[in-house]
DNA sequence: GACATTTGTTCATATATCGCACAAAGTGGA
DNA sequence: TCCACTTTGTGCGATATATGAACAAATGTC
């Protein structure tokens, strides 16, 4: 690509929407700019075209994101098949299983949820499409990052920081590796309250007719209900048959 | 706002993203470049952007987005309190009603989902956050439409596509106008299968301590399960408990 | 296979944006 | 109240981008 084939202004507008988040709901002009690196009149100028669009509220002082923005995700959404084509298997498997069922992307070194059937919320954290979760520490994460060529998925570890969220928490990146040697054989892979006590979760990958990995697709279950051992017995056979229905629809 | 203060490049740029949907999934330049109404040359730099950043995948031909593109939305998620404020009272709407509930706020003329409860699913489509339904004949559009002043409810309607997805669908517009009074004067809304047959949804707006509108609650159900003349007697009193509980925490 | 049409790419140039430097307006503490 | 500090707004030259036309490539049609 040429250089003057990037639009730079449009690059920086999306690395300012950005920049608002959990813990950053309301932005000065400053603060996005510290936030974003980006020179405070260029941030101004971007939070002003956000607002005169309707994608941003400003109040003088603070700016905040409108719903209008989910039109941007949305347009994801809605426009990929996958999640169509994988809600109605996860809303049986959930049915079947009577937990939680999901299907995931990998974004960086994030889990990305695209689809979900809940059951009945087990974590604390609410997971909806575009939740995100670290994916080391996630059953899909662990499934998605072993079907990477071992390089990568090096390298994606060496580019998170691996915290302990729970005191079963593997952190240890050559662990790391060799777990997902080991889920890259079994074809599938199980956390046992790694991400939060009491979660646990079991997960396949979701391929295509070529055999590429598309997709992870998993079962979450509280640690009180079914034990991490039994995940594998319980619910295994009933996610290979939906990844075995699913193969020739994706992609 | 100056006129040197809008950056136009990205205001193109996010009309480009919201070209891709359900029916376009795949661009190629000259289609949203047709979409849009802007220029080709434009368009193509936007798209040779996204790619760059990640946003988009091109294969030479096509664009299609990336899961990427939902940190956008994820930034309106995780960065307004609302979600997280309403999800409980929605998991505990839901749990005693053994019914969806769903929160969700207007952006121009349709309702968009912001969090929600899910038992079961009852509809052909699937709504989540980010999911986005006509105001006018949803039970929370009718919530929030009533809660603007008629001028502007009138102007809304008359924005609006108004097709009728059922038999029972209202299309009229002065009939929407008179239903809206009275949905204003009784403080809650009732639908009756005008979105998709068997399917029925009672609605309550939110207010935060000031009397402001700032969102809307409802509980969904099957026709089949529930008539539509029982929907306020059954769940209008927990709709308006919950209404109450959350007054003093939203805004 | 030749023609017409659509699509993608390049280019020159008119136009708009960027980032800097400075001015103005808030903020908070002594 | 004043001063120091932080934040926000603005003018301007340098730089980057949009435009529309021209060309090249691909596609569809007869």
């Amino acid at each position: 690509m040429r250089e003057t084939d990037f639009v730079s202004g449009f690059a920086r507008g999306l690395k300012v929407i950005e920049a608002f988040g959990e813990a950053q709901p309301r932005l000065s002009i400053a603060e996005a700019s510290k936030l974003t690196g980006l020179d405070r009149a260029t941030v101004r100028r971007s939070l002003l075209t956000l607002s005169e669009l309707g994608y941003a509220d400003y109040d003088g002082k603070f700016f905040t994101l409108t719903p209008k923005i989910l039109r941007l995700g949305h347009a994801y959404l809605s426009a990929t098949p996958l999640p169509a084509i994988v809600q109605p298997y996860l809303d049986q498997l959930s049915e079947r299983a009577g937990q939680s069922a999901s299907a995931s992307v990998l974004d960086g070194t994030e889990v990305v949820y695209v689809a979900r059937a809940s059951q009945r919320r087990v974590m604390s954290i609410n997971l909806m499409p575009g939740s995100r979760l670290p994916a080391y520490c996630a059953s899909m994460g662990r499934v998605l990052l072993a079907a990477l060529p071992e390089a990568q998925a090096r390298e994606m570890l060496g580019r998170t920081e691996l915290k302990a969220n729970t005191p079963r928490t593997k952190t240890d990146p050559e662990e790391l590796i060799e777990e997902l040697r080991r889920v890259r054989e079994q074809g599938y892979a199980v956390i046992d309250q790694e991400l939060e006590l009491g979660l646990c979760s079991i997960a396949v990958p979701l391929m295509n007719a070529r055999g590429q990995v598309v997709a992870a697709l998993n079962i979450g279950a509280p640690a009180a209900h079914v034990a991490a051992p039994e995940l594998a017995e319980r619910y295994l056979p009933m996610l290979k048959e939906t990844q075995v229905a699913l193969r020739p629809l994706v992609q």
